[in-house]
DNA sequence: TTTTTATATGCTAATATAGGAATATAGTAA
DNA sequence: TTACTATATTCCTATATTAGCATATAAAAA
């Protein structure tokens, strides 16, 4: 593989690295289709803010906007990005479980050492 | 969901929005296992680099980490991993189609104005 | 035309990240 | 013990990213 597409998978996970960037995504995966003052409006985001993050995830090719009158629709441009979540889903997940299982050997040693 | 949660996805995607780490991920999923020296050696790049960018990952929960002697063995923890390369191809090949197509329609606008 | 509305962009200060060089740690061997 | 090897960490400087504010653009309405 060339370094030019080593670059182009890291600038898009560059650009689903920012919290407000994957509530964009979950909230356009849920409602399908959505302007820049709804986001805006649901995430509780100033519009400037929120402008740049979707020319983030625009510039990254992972959604598309669309003009309609005064106003930009952005959607998702690529279904299988769900995916993506469903994965580090399990990677969180993994990590909660052994944060839970390191507290319950914790509690058994304080138990041993009574 | 949690703004905590949100904060752990986007950990993870910022673990993977660098080429080298995108690099070593690769090399893992192929090699299935290997120490930081054959990381280094493999990829040309120093050590200490190495180390640092191995750290990244291990704490975003990507992979993991057993002592043996000397070395320390690396591996992929979540295999589901690979699919996020396969979805963010998806987006690569889409990208690099509609630049083609576009540079054909310049062409074609350039014999029109001859 | 002017005004309003929806979005995008420019600027700045604070913060985060990267790589390189040097150093620290930890296990092995002599 | 000392020497060696494989990794990890620290410090430093350069660069990148962020949010917030102000401003610019672009379309619709008056």
């Amino acid at each position: 593989m060339s370094d030019e597409i080593y670059d182009m998978y890291a600038s898009i996970f560059k650009a689903l690295s920012h919290p407000t960037r994957i509530k964009i995504i979950e909230l356009l995966a849920t409602k399908g289709e959505m302007c820049v003052c709804n986001i805006s409006e649901n995430l509780k985001i100033d519009q400037p803010t929120v402008s740049k993050h979707l020319s983030i995830l625009k510039n990254a090719g992972i959604i598309e906007s669309k003009k309609e009158g005064l106003m930009v629709n952005y959607k998702i441009r690529m279904p299988c990005i769900v995916d993506f979540f469903r994965c580090a889903n399990q990677v969180i997940q993994a990590d909660i479980n052994a944060k839970f299982a390191l507290s319950l050997k914790k509690i058994e040693v304080m138990k041993e050492e009574k």
